[in-house]
DNA sequence: CGTGGACACT
């Protein structure tokens, strides 16, 4: 208990003064060293315990994926003399905590091989998985489980499902697990908001976000992150301000860092910058990196260089490490061809030792997760892929398409250029998708990055030719792509 | 008397 409570050195004296090192007593004090971070005085206290049981272990191993620290995690998991299925949903969680949610799907997989229950901690995890890779076929095997084995959809399982299929494209699904929820929270509404809201569909968000009201749920703080980022998706600056005003007017909650982030987000994207400027002077805390980076991103959509700059040196300084940054001000150069600025960058980058995080695209086929990475060539189908690409290049180029080369970040040729973007990852999953499907059926792309002019293009015209549904997840919503055109409506 | 799950701003 005095563990839990934070105190941990009471607790430490506590448990010396009992004598002898009692199981219980150490898993809770390792688990309490754990949650305030002091990982060696956990790992020598697990050392010098005499009997551990399955518990002590399972604490280390969530201990160690909470301090995001998954190979000590995994390492424990391997040395374990008997696995439970706490120890696979701690194991499972881990990955996912790390963002490696593959690897997680993976490991829940393996987990199938072994004669353990899935219970709703280890799928409700395996779910989040889904998600965040866009593993539709997955997530479906996982609902099809929990029906066949009668498992009671609680309030957080529930959720999980609404995510996954929302996060997956799949909002016509997503959209019945809700309604047929008995018991429904908080955040059970915020997840669905939050996914009409990646799908582009405002009013629809707003609607749910009114009807919750009326069913007598209180939305919180995140109800007004998923609400607000709702209409900045859609351009609904108007609503979007009452709102952010209603927050504290009306719901008494004080806007939080993430509130003023969506308000410089939705005025920024929508052409208002210097009212996003502002919001950011005007707000009662110091602003965030991601509030700077809001403004920075919608310095790069309207080619704002002189506040781009401005906001790109606040950026490097307070994140000197997050590559992301460093892009979208090179981005903002190139497409003023500012060739020198661009170089200026690289070579700052160079000395600082930043790696570009490189862009990846995963696309699941028949239940297995495919990921790409640009100009990826470690698939084993990749001559296959390539030649598709070409294929389809060729194709749209008739129909229309032009490379968009405004956002290539390096002063090269126009040929070259043109080279550069064509093996962005998403195009590659795409010519994956056409290769390894049957005609006419929906293609569904996952990112990490958020998908660039060229691309966005490309896959328009991809829709049209091949008469297929594209549909692309990015690192922050959905395009779905049909006939030439795309739900986001270019505004993205 | 100990361990595991959800929604969230670039």
């Amino acid at each position: 208990m005095y563990a839990y409570l934070g105190r941990v050195n009471e607790a430490r004296i506590m448990l010396d003064s009992i004598g002898k090192l009692d199981v219980i007593c150490c898993n809770a004090m390792i688990d309490g060293y754990m949650k305030f971070g002091d990982v060696g005085s956990a790992r020598k206290l697990f050392d010098n315990m005499p009997d551990k049981n399955i518990s002590s272990w399972n604490t280390m191993v969530s201990g160690f994926s909470n301090n995001e620290m998954i190979e000590e995690a995994k390492k424990y998991f391997d040395q374990m003399p008997k696995r439970d299925d706490v120890s696979w949903s701690a194991i499972i969680d881990g990955y996912n905590k790390g963002g490696h949610f593959k690897e997680a799907l993976e490991v829940f997989h393996q987990m199938q091989g072994e004669e353990i229950k899935l219970n709703k901690f280890v799928l409700s995890s395996a779910l989040n998985s889904c998600a965040n890779v866009g593993a539709l076929d997955q997530g479906k095997w996982i609902h099809a489980y929990i029906k066949r084995n009668r498992i009671v959809l609680d309030e957080v399982l529930g959720t999980s499902l609404v995510d996954m299929y929302a996060k997956c494209g799949r909002l016509d699904l997503s959209w019945d697990v809700f309604e047929r929820m008995k018991h429904k929270e908080v955040f059970s509404w915020n997840a669905m908001i939050g996914g009409l809201a990646m799908h582009g569909r405002a009013e629809d968000a707003i609607e749910l976000f009114l009807d919750m009201q009326r069913h007598e749920y209180k939305p919180n703080d995140i109800t007004f992150v998923a609400l607000l980022n709702a209409c900045a998706h859609a351009g609904l600056v108007d609503k979007g301000l009452k709102y952010f005003l209603l927050i504290k007017e009306t719901y008494n909650i004080e806007p939080t860092m993430e509130h003023y982030g969506c308000v410089v987000n939705l005025l920024g994207k929508a052409g208002y910058i210097n009212e996003a400027e502002d919001v950011i002077n005007s707000m009662p805390m110091k602003p965030n990196s991601v509030v700077w980076g809001a403004l920075l991103g919608a310095c790069r959509i309207h080619g704002n260089i002189e506040l781009g700059e401005k906001v790109g040196e606040i950026l490097l300084e307070l994140e000197p490490e997050n590559s992301i940054r460093y892009t979208l001000l090179s981005n903002i150069y190139a497409k003023a061809a500012k060739w020198d600025r661009v170089e200026k960058l690289r070579k700052l980058m160079k000395e600082r030792g930043v790696k570009t995080m490189t862009d990846r695209s995963m696309i699941d086929l028949k239940g297995t997760v495919h990921e790409f990475k640009v100009g990826d060539s470690s698939h084993p189908q990749t001559e296959e892929i390539y030649r598709t690409l070409e294929m389809i290049i060729q194709k749209i180029k008739l129909k229309g398409h032009e490379a968009d080369t405004s956002e290539v970040l390096f002063d090269i040729s126009e040929e070259e250029k043109e080279t550069s973007l064509k093996y962005h990852s998403e195009k590659i999953a795409i010519a994956f998708g056409i290769l390894n499907t049957e005609p006419g059926t929906t293609i569904r792309v996952v990112k990490n990055l958020r998908v660039c002019e060229d691309c966005h293009s490309a896959t328009k015209f991809i829709s049209q030719v091949y008469k297929r549904d594209i549909i692309v997840r990015d690192r922050v919503r959905y395009h779905h792509f049909r006939n030439g055109k795309c739900s986001c409506k270019d505004f993205w």
